[in-house]
DNA sequence: ATTTTTTTCTCGACAGTCGAGAAATTAACT
DNA sequence: AGTTAATTTCTCGACTGTCGAGAAAAAAAT
């Protein structure tokens, strides 16, 4: 309620509802767009004259009429008004993909990271490298990147560049955006991993008309734990955030975490905390650095078989876990939530553990168990709440440039 | 994202602009709604001929010129355009206060609950003969009263009517909009009491100018134990929330609380629970329906002396909330939390076991601890509440109509 | 009385949306 | 081949909104 409205405001909020109709439904029709955003044929045509003279949209080559009358002529975006830059940090690798402004995969390609910490410096280096890179093959000025979108796992700051704690850096800070400003000119986003997984969920969740979506909460397993929760927002957008969940207290004063305190969530349900379970190693152990998840398949072939050391280990996660979900479940509204990451092969091991976890709490004793449900293509889900989030940022920034400054560049060329 | 903007919403915001600016700084004169809206003074006369036309805004008696040149008119609310009754449930009593259009108190008593519970439909039935009083008092006609705003401490339902949990009536549902529907026309809204104290904080905050306000926690401190958050949205207005943080678990199967299940913050931190400590009864004991706060003071007398079991009952109730809050920052940012409620009185008592429940976390190892402060008007605040979030939902209202119906009806007048 | 100062009101320009109907374009029909 | 029907896109005038500039109003100072 701070800020006033004005007519040029109405014209930007329904170029975005275009551009996003464009998005959600891909290359639509006059009418189609009319349809969608319930705006009238009228305004639709000069929102979309608009755009095209931005050069931001075009009408596509026109498919074989389907039936009588006038054929639609279908507008989608240009694929080269600009490029994103999508960067997946994950613990044993870095993933670089680019992407036209159509939402289409250019190239991709992935970098192993040396297990042995080589520090943020190395790493910066690299990453810089491989960006140059990927814009060369591709023959891409700098300037022609909207933006570089960025996740990892950990704990990412308001300001949604800066990384302040990650399970591969720890406390070594980076300033994504200080580190690129110099060479690109984009705009720098960075993001925790399972928020992106959360906002691709919600979107899905849009979509699908018949389910009353309030929000979901989003729950990655493996050698660290993520939550992200997405809600819906009066007026259709979504909040995401991404507590740091894995390092809320579990047990105070309890096993040690990687992070260096004690008794988190993590240091229960993590893979290493698993197998510091099925080993019966002191709980105040320094973590592994890293577990092959042979090791963990091993231990929970032993589980399923009977065996009580192992099943044990994956009781504990589970009930880390559903005490931490019900501590989430009473300090939000009942919600359903999507479980997802290298952890989720041993659902049938953990879900005894969650369920009691969860059970014990007034939420859910009031409101009953919160819907459970399994995502087994977690990197998938990134890729798409990469695209969603940074293609919708974009879109709300271009289309404050259009009818002004872009427009005159139109009609100098 | 989802609906399309025109012209006509442009006024609907521009007119809200206008009316908040009349809430927040008074009786305004032309100049001064122009200065604080950033709308032109052109725009400025026509909304306010239009709200004045629909008898929502006055020109005010002109004062004693000021200085040279044209005085200014001031322009204010109608006190008698509509009303508002504020019902503020507490454990031992029912307050009622009758409000003009322009956030002044009419008229205010309050009802005695009886200690030994009565039940809902008692309560229900004294509350519709309360609310008949008070208007009847005043002499209004029902349909004068444009919303009946209802707080109580527990659980309430997304629906903002529907009180789902309680300390006074437990699982007794309680749907104030189903029971009131038929005798009066106006809205009815619920709200959990700390989520209005913290609503009311924020508003505070906000008016604060130097402040970077982004969040804030209230934590009210009693018999029961309440949160509210309220954060800070784009866009300029706030989101609240009460999470059920009295009823989050603490201790997995730990003490048993009132609601029946166990290890609940409250089960550590209530007064019951602290009662229950200090005479080192199990901690299974049904725990007691009321505490009368002098038992408290004389504990509190004992442990300031340093009463060896009386100070374990304040310290581990501080540990409860303070790790509850960790699990709190864990899940949202780092923000200030100002403490509340008859409680605070035992502030010097809690704030070690409260610290030292912080300051394991991982949380607050990397951010610091979160500031805590003390507000020791929580009616006050819970009022002020009140008033903010009532007039705001209603002004929102209001402001859909003009222009369409009201100037119709100024039209046949 | 006249001037100065301050505030409020009014007018014309400009930006935006909308409904209705004109123009365009193709398939179907005679 | 020419005509008609169907469908889509484009265009025009009406309406609503905001804004800047300057006119009008009203009081104090000269």
């Amino acid at each position: 309620m701070l800020a006033k409205s004005s007519t040029e405001l109405v014209r930007q909020k329904n170029s975005a509802l275009v551009l996003s109709a464009l998005r959600r439904h891909g290359p639509l029709a006059h009418t189609e767009l009319s349809d969608f955003t319930k705006l009238s044929s009228a305004t639709v045509s000069v929102i979309t004259a608009d755009l095209e003279r931005a050069q931001i949209i075009e009408k596509a080559e026109q498919q074989a009429a389907s039936g009588r009358g006038r054929p639609r002529v279908l507008f989608s975006q240009r694929r080269d008004f600009g490029y994103l830059i999508i960067v997946v940090i994950s613990s044993d690798a870095v993933q670089y993909s680019l992407v036209d402004y159509a939402g289409r995969l250019i190239d991709r390609f992935s970098e192993e990271r040396p297990q042995e910490v080589s520090g943020v410096g190395p790493f910066i280096a690299a990453m810089r490298d491989a960006l140059r890179r990927i814009a060369a093959r591709s023959q891409l000025d700098h300037d022609k990147v909207l933006m570089i979108s960025i996740s990892s796992k950990g704990l990412v700051d308001n300001s949604e560049t800066v990384l302040r704690w990650s399970p591969i850096f720890g406390r070594d800070e980076i300033d994504f955006a200080a580190v690129l400003a110099d060479e690109w000119p984009a705009k720098i986003m960075l993001g925790n991993e399972t928020l992106l997984v959360a906002a691709a969920l919600g979107r899905q969740e849009e979509n699908n008309k018949d389910s009353d979506f309030r929000a979901m909460a989003a729950l990655s397993l493996g050698h660290s734990i993520g939550l992200g929760i997405v809600r819906r927002e009066e007026g259709g957008g979504h909040q995401v955030s991404a507590p740091n969940f894995g390092h809320m207290m579990h047990v105070p004063g309890g096993a040690l975490c990687r992070c260096g305190a004690r008794g988190c969530i993590e240091a229960y349900a993590g893979f290493y905390a698993m197998l510091r379970t099925a080993f019966d190693v002191p709980l105040d152990t320094i973590p592994a650095k890293f577990v092959p998840i042979a090791e963990l398949d091993k231990i929970a072939v032993s589980a399923r078989n009977g065996g009580r050391r192992n099943v044990l280990a994956f009781r504990q996660a589970g009930l880390a876990l559903g005490n931490g979900l019900s501590r989430v479940l009473s300090l939000h509204e009942r919600m359903p939530i999507v479980i997802t990451g290298p952890g989720v092969r041993y659902y049938d091991l953990l879900i005894e553990g969650i369920t009691e976890g969860l059970a014990e709490s007034h939420v859910v004793r009031m409101e009953g168990m919160p819907e459970l449900r399994v995502a087994l293509d977690e990197s998938t889900l990134v890729f798409d709440g990469h695209i969603n989030r940074a293609f919708s940022i974009i879109d709300n920034d271009i289309v404050k440039r259009v009818g002004s400054s872009i427009e005159l560049r139109a009609q100098a060329g």
